[in-house]
DNA sequence: GATATATGCTTGAGTTATTAATTATTTGTT
DNA sequence: AACAAATAATTAATAACTCAAGCATATATC
């Protein structure tokens, strides 16, 4: 039996509940939209009454400006966002996120919350907070490596 | 501003986190090969002289039949792969691991484990175990959920 | 102030997955 | 034994992304 180092399982034990939790998500219970599209109302939503650009759309949800204009515009033609011109910057095209879109959006922030309510009941609020933070910090160290 | 739960920073820290990883991985260090591959290789080396059924393979990786179906055709024409029949059930078709995709997998196991010496290299080897038995413990609850 | 280079975004083509339907075979029921 | 239901795998159609290229605009350099 080849021995697999703790380092490798981790790779395994983090793609496979991201696998599960993205299939959870876009079948139901991400209220009709998918875990992308969560992303990036959330993102939006953040922002509040600024406006984000495309490409820092992109870079936030790790995703290419391509897949972002081609994400944004169903979302755009079912109304959960907007567009507007940089007035800076004729290159520039800002989104915010629209009423609705935050509703929708709100929506689905409840459905995941309840859902981990359950996932996480026997987690103390410390884990979970460590936990977050080790995956976060995991991320800068590839990114930098 | 509107409070964002502890438990939704961490899908959104475990999201990103994963993206990171493949995105690294599908760029080069897979050694040629991508990251739903690498899975695939990693549980028939697991197996080793026992052969796996495609529909466990599809389990395995939380991937579909179908995925599995496709993913695998360009791996047996490259010769990482064999397939067999099964000699109990005719709807079986067997896969393993060949010698050439053996070797593949073990040099792209081997750069994975030089990478994260570096990105894990100020974590102590306990809270690595932990991290990786929380995610795992988090995917099941969501499974039974 | 003209020209080279960089940046933001979109588009066409290709890739990789999914879902729904289909085929082949096995298992269970009467 | 006959037939219904379940299971394993594939296929066709579709979805969601990527990459490479291109267009428009902005910035820097001479």
């Amino acid at each position: 039996m080849k021995q697999i180092s703790e380092k490798i399982k981790l790779i395994l034990s983090l793609s496979k509940t991201h696998s599960i939790i993205i299939k959870r998500f876009d079948s139901g219970m991400g209220n009709g939209i998918g875990f992308n599209e969560f992303l990036i109302l959330f993102y939006l939503d953040q922002a509040k009454e600024k406006k984000l650009r495309r490409i820092d759309l992109a870079e936030k949800i790790e995703m290419t400006a391509s897949g972002i204009t081609r994400i944004l515009l169903p979302m755009e033609k079912i109304g959960l966002i907007k567009n507007d011109s940089d007035t800076k910057d004729a290159r520039v095209r800002l989104v915010s996120i629209s009423a609705s879109g935050r509703q929708k959006f709100e929506e689905a922030l409840e459905r995941l919350n309840f859902l981990f309510d359950d996932v996480l009941a026997n987690k103390k609020a410390s884990e979970i907070k460590a936990l977050s933070d080790m995956l976060r910090q995991i991320g800068g160290e590839i990114l930098m490596s």
